[in-house]
DNA sequence: TAAAATTTTTAGCCTCAACTAAATTTTTAT
DNA sequence: ATAAAAATTTAGTTGAGGCTAAAAATTTTA
């Protein structure tokens, strides 16, 4: 059986590995789950025990099939909540990422593939990120990042690639939204900070905020 | 911040103590639970400690104001998920229980509120008991367990004070569901069994199983 | 390439919530 | 009213999953 905190392990080890083509480092896992080194080296172990990561001493770490496949499964509970929360019990974006968080860990195959056709099979989540379908894949589209774009650019928000909630807040203040419209009007040179329009009207914000927001080009 | 073992315990001498007026034992708990004794002692300690419980060595144990408040939200949280996973995900009575003890862990008053509107403020869950209300009341009609009826007696079957999946699914296989009529045709003196009509066929059951049918006599 | 800095692991300890075995208290029966 | 039985608590372990401090391995830098 796997434990909740085992669960929680190998979904911060994808998270890490979907931006980086490199084994994963004990240290980014400690900073990605607010826990010691220690702690993560003495749970590789364990993991590595039940043959759900790969993993050599000093080395890094990378998911087994298995490991991935469950850590996957995590991810499509995770989003398919969010969704119900969002969609039936109209919650608003940026409250749902913490209570999404427990419930991803309720065991149960079959209540997931219930909420999935009670919701009836959404693509994307709330925050605009693909929901893994039952047998794991994982729809792609061909968004990008909105501080990749050249001056003059539109297009519109597909999603966010940040989930806390202090960003969230800050981006409900700005009025942006999944399917808000955007343009690039200027790039400040020096901390690479964005002028934007955002529907009808302008606004500033700063390249850490730019880059986690997709954008879909018109 | 109170632990799930201790929402266990807490719902456990709740669940026992609504049968009787005497303080709940340690060997009540720990087979309510399925624990050992010793491990029950040791928890009563730190219930006692959080001020959850008014416990005194050897002499059993009651809820505090505190205590019962918290088992009683626990009880509301389970009767709702029944009832969203019954109605909504159109799971069937017999499922519901094991997934419900894992929902009811679930920490968020605002999630459990937004279900509570999301199924328009049920007033009974899937196995007909009563759900408290967000202020701790809970509904009490005047039911009878099927046992202690008189021949002749007619009714219907508003609810069952059993949740284990095998009673549940002899029920189904016996056709009874809530709302199901029921009248009692004959009294076994030898074991106290039961012919009665369900519906229109006869049948017979055990008193085993009458003590769990409630009935609303007609 | 050797020293310094960084990363990672090991060692030892803590808390929680279980367990068994033994001791103690309470209840029941003779 | 005792002795036996039953219930309960205490004592001592265990395993998960954290932690800090110290040791070891790797990487960076001068």
């Amino acid at each position: 059986m796997i434990t909740l905190s085992e669960e929680n392990y190998l979904k911060a080890i994808w998270a890490i590995s979907i931006n980086t083509t490199n084994k994963v480092s004990t240290n980014a896992i400690s900073h990605e789950i607010r826990t010691s080194a220690a702690s993560v080296s003495d749970m590789l172990k364990k993991l590595e025990e039940k043959t759900l990561i790969k993993y050599k001493k000093y080395r890094g770490v990378e998911l087994s099939k298995k490991g991935k496949s469950l850590a996957v499964s995590i991810v499509r509970k995770h989003r398919l909540w969010e969704t119900f929360l969002v969609k039936k019990l109209k919650f608003n974006w940026a409250e749902v990422h913490d209570l999404a968080e427990q419930l991803e860990h309720i065991k149960s195959p079959e209540l997931i593939d219930r909420l999935d056709t009670f919701l009836n099979f959404p693509q994307f989540d709330p925050h605009g990120e693909p929901i893994p379908s039952k047998n794991g894949k994982i729809a792609t589209s061909k968004t990008t990042p909105l501080n990749t774009l050249n001056i003059g650019s539109k297009g519109h928000i597909v999603g966010v690639t940040m989930d806390e909630r202090s960003f969230l807040d800050y981006l409900t203040k700005l009025n942006i939204n999944i399917g808000t419209r955007i343009e690039i009007l200027e790039k400040i040179n020096f901390d690479q900070s964005l002028n934007i329009k955002i529907e009808n009207s302008n606004q500033h914000i700063s390249n850490d905020v730019a880059k986690h927001l997709l954008i879909k080009i018109i």
